[in-house]
DNA sequence: TTGTACGCGTTATCAG
DNA sequence: CTGATAACGCGTACAA
């Protein structure tokens, strides 16, 4: 209708300094008028690229997840690139389903939640040359691109702060390990911490549970529930802590008083409960925005690209305080 | 490698039924040999359809979408029909862009939240044949497929009731109303209710605000900063409402002995409040999975396609209490 | 600067 | 039940 070939309509969408302003003009009045939208399946096609990612999270109830997403989309959409999310509800056995869909879909980039997955699934992105990051996670000597943050370190930091404050009887309720490598290294930090000072975390104190707020309510009362009870429970984020808290308005006790409580991620949450939560800060908006970078930088194969990590930050609030105070 | 034609791999990966169960189980050996994928761009070439469903929020950050996209994707997933999330940041103008883009990917179907926007956009969607679904507004009347609920009789129901209670000098947090009909009929409800009794929201006891937890800090630091104070704010949903927990709080003030507060959409944080928030219970996920279904009929062009509304609930815990009490 | 012509991987039609 | 073949809409050498 333009009076130009389909060939010239392809460069004015796709390369508009290659047509002479006229003809383009011509060929845009056309597009605006019929409402014109090329289609996606003739381009992915003819391009063999889609501007297309897939990220795979857990689950988007979690607000660190909905967060940085968030951000991850936006640094994407920036390069004009869509973002298409799957979720695993952590079981390694979907969140491999959820991969081959994504690369059946012709994503031509990847973000995946930690580190913690069948080799086989590593063998099959290299295979087919689709790059990809892992976020959350990080840690030295990880083979593959990462931008996350040293949750071991992170979570030794925070017992080591427990034990400063004079606590000795301390708790933890963990997210589930299985196929989570930021649970696991959670755990292993604060046992880190416990066992410079000789102290260990055995069954009857250490409870492992979904990340939702009524199973974090449900450890803590049964951690509380042994005598003597724990002076203190570390959570493995910021949702278990605030059913920890619960639990111990609950059960009559007070915090921090009675029990001391801890959480990690450092969600709005953490800042409106009361007491406030003394929490590990994770930068989840900025790490989506560096998986994004990262990632946009591996597929355009440049060589500068490579692993970020960020720094955690404890921050002090009213649920944690000095025993016997 | 299966010794078969390209047309038959194709009836083994869409109608294995259609095919002999030796030749089927050649391909499907193959097919799992080299882990081959269907080339997702031909296939919507082809056959025009994509099995794809586009969804436009607001924002990922707000856990009500992030429960309700939850809940939409698993009943999605049911049907082998994936999902697409985009995010508009409550701006019309970048939802305008962002349902074209879902479009240009081939979407056949979408989801979008609300009702308020330009009628061209509507048209645009008619013409192409793509079905949509509106979700969390409701209203009688709605000329479009919905799925949601009566935002303006749910904040009226919330404003009597605290009318009920003895209040009179009452302030309300709204979300940003424009192009934002939830926020629009939740504002007309609470006004709804004073009207009745004579009594009304005028300027300096209302304030429009983004949904966030410092915005509704700040609105409540300003609301109860006039003499003589309201005893009672309505907040447009729970983010705001925590945000004024934390200015009374920070104001040397308590909930709600000085002040009532209450919210809207129940969502975990309201739960874990001290007082925990009074609010209006909105069934999220519910509200996703059969906006799922819905979608899915009118995709089949099945006829019981219709709109459905949701109950919603006042939900009474501690944050609002008799005047004077 | 613009047009011609081919091929991308799949599905659908038709013939065998 | 299976194979040959023609679209599907676009990008891109190459030619003009």
């Amino acid at each position: 209708m333009a009076g130009v070939s389909t060939a010239t309509v392809s460069r004015v969408l796709n390369e508009p300094e290659r047509v002479s302003a006229k003809t383009r003009s011509r060929v845009e009045a056309a597009v605006a008028h019929f409402d014109y939208t090329p289609h996606f399946g003739g381009r992915a096609l003819a391009s063999n690229r889609t501007n297309t990612v897939g990220a795979v999270i857990p689950t988007m109830e979690n607000a660190i997840f909905a967060r940085g997403l968030q951000a991850l989309q936006e640094a994407l959409a920036e390069d004009g690139v869509t973002l298409v999310v799957a979720t695993s509800n952590y079981d390694p056995e979907r969140e491999a389903q959820q991969i081959r869909a994504l690369l059946g879909r012709g994503v031509d980039g990847l973000v995946l939640i930690g580190e913690a997955r069948d080799p086989a699934l590593y063998e099959t992105l290299e295979r087919r040359g689709v790059p990809f990051v892992l976020v959350w996670s990080w840690r030295r000597d990880c083979p593959w691109p990462c931008v996350g943050f040293d949750n071991r370190a992170a979570a030794r930091a925070m017992a080591q702060k427990v034990l400063d404050l004079g606590h000795r009887r301390i708790a933890m309720i963990a997210g589930v390990t299985h196929g989570n490598d930021r649970a696991v290294a959670r755990v292993d930090g604060v046992r880190d911490a416990l066992a410079a000072r000789g102290l260990r975390l055995d069954e009857t104190n250490l409870i492992e549970t979904p990340y939702h707020l009524d199973a974090g309510e449900n450890a803590a009362r049964q951690l509380l529930s042994v005598t003597p009870r724990p002076t203190a429970i570390v959570c493995g984020n910021d949702v278990l802590a605030a059913g920890a808290l619960l639990a111990i308005r609950s059960m009559g006790l007070s915090a921090p008083a009675d029990v001391s409580v801890t959480g990690f991620d450092d969600i709005d949450l953490a800042y409106v409960l009361d007491p406030p939560l003394t929490t590990v800060h994770v930068p989840h908006r900025r790490m989506g925005a560096a998986a994004a970078r990262l990632l946009l930088r591996l597929r355009a194969q440049e060589d500068n690209a490579t692993s970020v990590v960020f720094e955690t930050a404890l921050v002090e609030r009213g649920s944690l305080a000095p025993l016997g105070k």
